[in-house]
DNA sequence: AAGTCGGGGCA
DNA sequence: TGCCCAGACTT
């Protein structure tokens, strides 16, 4: 794959600003430390890549200080039961994500330690091509390239790609690959990522800032941020249905959502699907009084959901259900927690 | 190749 | 509101 010229020098001149600027991250092993001998462990670097899949870092760093004190090693939690993960990783988001992780470690545990070839690495449950370079890479030192966002950006500069998005990505990761120097490769992916996110920001770069300032090719036409340039989205689409909080004395009713779909495998409140066209079915989990008492509205990837909140106080047998204290609740996925605070608040 | 899958922060 | 974030998996 021919790349330009003039990106040779890039991983000298990006690995001489990261030791100067690396971001001081949980998971990671400074160049001074690295300067020392210490290396990165490869179970804290896998954890800190699942949590971090599309998770901004502020939001996905308590998550990772939670998981490591309570399971310190890849055997630790591959013990673990699988409904404490699921509570542990509730607010974070992309469920499918906690589920091959339990996977993941097991695997793991079963061959008796994290393999170190990006190819292997991707056989595992959760590890897809960006993961695999990364922990590649940064915990056994492989040449390999991890491309997330940030160097997908980075490069659409650097090489002002005009194209079809979908097309120009498997350019940039072809460049990259070229690029990753033989000594350092861990560093390298690194510093790509913290110069994307600290540099070659999205909507303001700091490109006086900026290392390899000199090669960009949209520096060079000058509006850098117009770059990457990608296919509008299509429009929002929106859906309804009806959540029910069924109490009955301090407890409240909560169900096991099954593992496939939409927040799989989480702890829920029974609720009415909630159909692309048109309202639901009515499906309250027992024949009651019912009162709505609001609606809750919550932003998925690809649709907005608005669900009526619905109150009932159970007076004959109890339906089957995860009765909990109302006082014990953890572990709800976000929309499902905006229901209970609602019903359960002042009422 | 296109859809699915969460949640929070920010312009 | 729309976009972005250390993307992967399914169809």
């Amino acid at each position: 794959m021919a790349r330009p010229k003039d990106l040779d020098t890039l991983p000298d001149r990006l690995l001489a600003w990261y030791d100067r600027h690396a971001r001081d991250l949980p998971w990671r092993v400074s160049p001074a430390s690295r300067a020392d001998g210490n290396r990165p462990d490869p179970y804290r670097i896998w954890l800190s890549e699942i949590i971090l899949q599309q998770t901004t870092i502020p939001h996905g760093t308590p998550y990772f200080q939670a998981f490591t004190d309570r399971w310190p090693t890849v055997e630790a939690l591959a013990q673990s039961r699988d409904e404490d993960v699921m509570t542990a990783w509730a607010g974070l988001g992309y469920y499918a994500r906690a589920r091959n992780l339990l996977k993941c470690a097991r695997d793991v545990v079963a061959l008796g330690a994290f393999p170190e070839t990006e190819a292997e690495l991707q056989k595992l449950p959760g590890i897809g091509p960006y993961t695999a370079g990364a922990i590649a890479a940064i915990a056994f030192g492989q040449r390999a390239a991890a491309v997330d966002g940030n160097v997908d950006r980075v490069f659409a500069r650097l090489l002002a790609l005009k194209g079809d998005w979908a097309a120009e990505k498997k350019v940039i990761a072809a460049s990259v690959r070229a690029l990753v120097p033989e000594e350092r490769p861990g560093e390298f992916a690194e510093a790509l990522m913290d110069l994307g996110a600290t540099v070659c920001t999205p909507t303001r770069p700091n490109c006086p800032a900026c290392p390899v300032a000199d090669m960009c090719r949209a520096r060079a036409e000058g509006v850098p941020e117009r770059y990457p340039i990608k296919p509008a989205k299509g429009v929002a689409r929106v859906r309804q249905g009806v959540v029910y909080v069924l109490v009955e004395g301090d407890e409240i009713m909560l169900v096991r959502r099954p593992d496939k779909g939409l927040l799989g495998g989480m702890l829920a409140l029974p609720t009415t699907d909630w159909p692309k066209m048109g309202v639901p079915d009515a499906a309250p989990p027992a024949s009651a009084r019912w009162k709505t008492v609001g609606e809750v509205r919550h932003v998925f990837t690809h649709f907005t959901l608005t669900l009526t909140v619905q109150r009932g106080t159970l007076k004959g047998k109890r339906p089957d259900g995860l009765w909990t204290p109302i006082r014990d609740v953890e572990g709800l996925p976000t929309v499902f927690a905006k229901a209970f605070r609602l019903a359960t608040s002042g009422a």
